[in-house]
DNA sequence: CGCAAAGAGATACTTAGTCTCATTAACGAC
DNA sequence: GTCGTTAATGAGACTAAGTATCTCTTTGCG
C-alpha cells in the first residue's frame, strides 16, 4: 500500500518534478519529513529523522529546494542559518525566540522605506534581508500572569 | 620605534582594557590589521595577513571584539558571515555587492514600522536583524557609461 | 622582581556543507 | 515490460568556520 503522503510533502515534490527533477524515494522521504515540521529546522534535524538517508543526499535535497524557492532560510539572532518552508516569494518571518516558532510577516511595506533611505545614500537598492525576532502572541499570553495582563 | 599603530587599532584595545582584558601582543596586532581593512573580512582574511598567530587566537580575539560590540558580523545575500568594525549600537549595513564595501544606513526608523506591524500579529519585538545589498554610489557612477546616466 | 592568572599556540574536535566517484534507480523509448 | 541513458544516491574524503582542551608563555599587579 502506497503511503499518502500530505499535502505539502506532494507540492514540494510536484514543484521539483515541474523543474525536471526527478521523484525519488529519497526526495519523497524528505519531503515528507519537512512538511511534519513546525518550526525552522537544521540539516542534522532532518538527518535524525531519517537515518537511512546519505548526509549527501539531505543537503542535495536541502538544497535544491532552496534554490526552487520551496525553502527559504532563516537567520536566527545568534547567526545560525536554519531552514523552513517558503511560502511566498520574498516575504520575512518573525521568529519567536521563546518558541522557536515563526510566521511571516504580512502588510510590512519595507522596501519603500529602504529604497528611499538607500537613494539618500547614492545606493542603487538591489535586495536586503530582514528578520525580526520576539516572542508570539502564544508565548507571551502562555507566560503572562494575570495580574500582569490586567495592567 | 614604537610604532605608532593608529587611532581605530588603539579604540579597538582600549576596548578590551576597559573591560579588564590585557594588552597582549596578539591582540595588538588584531587590532591593527582590522583597523587596516576596508570592507568586511573574513577570520581567514586576518589569518592571511597575520600568518604567525595562531588559530584560536584569531577566533578567540575576534570572539571578544564581537561581544564587546567593536566588532559586528554582516551577513552577505549568499548566507555568510563576515566582520567589520562596528561604529555605533544597533544599526544597518548598506552593503556594496559590487566592491564589497559597506556603509552604515542612517535615517532609516525602521523600527517604529516594524513594532507596528509586529504588534498586529500579537507579537511582541524583541529586535531585528537587516541587511541591504545593492550597488554603492562609486560603483554606480563607476560603471555607468556616458549615455547612460544621460539618459 | 616574582608570581598568579590570563592568554597563546598547537591540535583535536565539531558543525555545516561540498566534492568525487562508483553504484543504483528513474523514466522515456521501444 | 525491458532496456539504456542519465540523474541521483551513498560513502567517504575534504573544506571552512569555529570551539575545546591542554600545556606553555606572557602580562601586569604587588
Amino acid at each position: 500500500m502506497r503511503k499518502r503522503v500530505n499535502a505539502l510533502a506532494e507540492q514540494l515534490l510536484e514543484t521539483l518534478e515541474q523543474r525536471g527533477y526527478r521523484s525519488t524515494e529519497p526526495r519523497r522521504a524528505v519531503a515528507q519529513v519537512i512538511a511534519n515540521q513546525d518550526k525552522h529546522f537544521t540539516a542534522e534535524d532532518l538527518r535524525e529523522q531519517l537515518p537511512s538517508l546519505g548526509r549527501a543526499t539531505i543537503f542535495r535535497s536541502l538544497k535544491l529546494l532552496v534554490e526552487t524557492g520551496v525553502l527559504c532560510r532563516v537567520l536566527l539572532e545568534d547567526g545560525d542559518l536554519h531552514y523552513q518552508v517558503s511560502h511566498r516569494g520574498h516575504h520575512h518571518h518573525l521568529l519567536c525566540v521563546e518558541c522557536e516558532s515563526s510566521q511571516d510577516l504580512l502588510g510590512c511595506d519595507i522596501e519603500d522605506l529602504l529604497q528611499q533611505t538607500s537613494a539618500s545614500h547614492g545606493f542603487e537598492l538591489s535586495g536586503h534581508w530582514l528578520e525580526v525576532y520576539g516572542r508570539c502572541r502564544a508565548c507571551n499570553t502562555a507566560d503572562q500572569p494575570a495580574e500582569l495582563t490586567a495592567v
